[in-house]
DNA sequence: TATTGTTATACTCTATAACTATA
DNA sequence: TATAGTTATAGAGTATAACAATA
């Protein structure tokens, strides 16, 4: 109600007063995410890929012949922007979309023989890029990590 | 090698086989941060508020008459892009920029009345969004998370 | 010379609706 | 009628460079 209280608008000594916020989960699993993707993309510079593609790719080597839909629907991206994202792939001769008999509305996807040797050298680079951090927390944390994060993610 | 092979494209039970890409911390943190997001895109959407407004909202409230720079800096939002984000709480009456006497340069920010009234109504709904997820790790699984995530980003 | 804030720009990511061809 | 994939579009989020005013 003083003047004086007007004039000391902040307790500033060397930044700012967080409060609460670096402990909100949102912006723990926000800041984490942020700092953990920093890593990979300066991993995957070269290979010019990104972790959204790294995971398509994935999902297709472990799977291949799956559907669009199927793909998409497990990693949590809409059918209309995973179109041009695979088109990409596929430009760069890494993908390709294969008609299904059994439905002719579908398209099978592939890794071609030039997406499976990059798989090689991208999955190396996942191996480091995951190690780098497992190396901060303990293999212990990351086990404990992955509990807390799927009890997070799979809720009512 | 065989033609049973070729026609044997995918084990498909049910899903995909996702590998060990749910294991990958970056995946993790992603697929949580989206899950807890969403919950807080539904609980803010009559105010209007998304995550990042709401931490620069906060921010304000705990250190009136910070500057711009040093805000964006605490939130890691680039100083171009502040600016607009800024414009549109400003125009919505919730905060305010001040001319700093000291440095003519800069601006100082403040929660305007209407803004201090609206932090009472978002404090209460961040409350409840937090307890929600800690309801389904429990507050030692919180206490735990934190840490984890805290080594996580701050590393090397 | 360096810093604060602004403007312009561009690229990615995400979300929705409408369309086609098949089923 | 419903589904697979495409197209168009729009809104966020993020990143960089250049500029004017001030330090």
């Amino acid at each position: 109600m003083t003047k004086s209280a007007d004039t000391k608008v902040k307790d500033r000594d060397d930044g700012l007063d967080m409060g609460p916020l670096p402990n909100l989960m949102g912006y723990l699993t926000r800041r984490a995410q942020m700092a953990i993707f920093e890593d990979f993309h300066a991993r995957f510079a070269d290979e010019d890929i990104r972790p959204a593609q790294y995971s398509v790719l994935k999902l297709i080597a472990l799977n291949p012949g799956a559907r669009q839909t199927e793909v998409s629907a497990a990693l949590g991206i809409q059918r209309s922007n995973f179109g041009p994202m695979f088109d990409a792939l596929e430009q760069r001769g890494l993908v390709e979309r294969r008609p299904l008999e059994a439905d002719r509305r579908s398209l099978a996807l592939y890794l071609t023989a030039s997406g499976e040797a990059a798989m090689v050298r991208l999955d190396a680079l996942v191996e480091a890029h995951e190690a780098k951090f497992v190396k901060r927390i303990g293999l212990q944390g990351k086990v404990t990590l992955q509990t807390l994060l799927f009890l997070l993610t799979s809720g009512e």
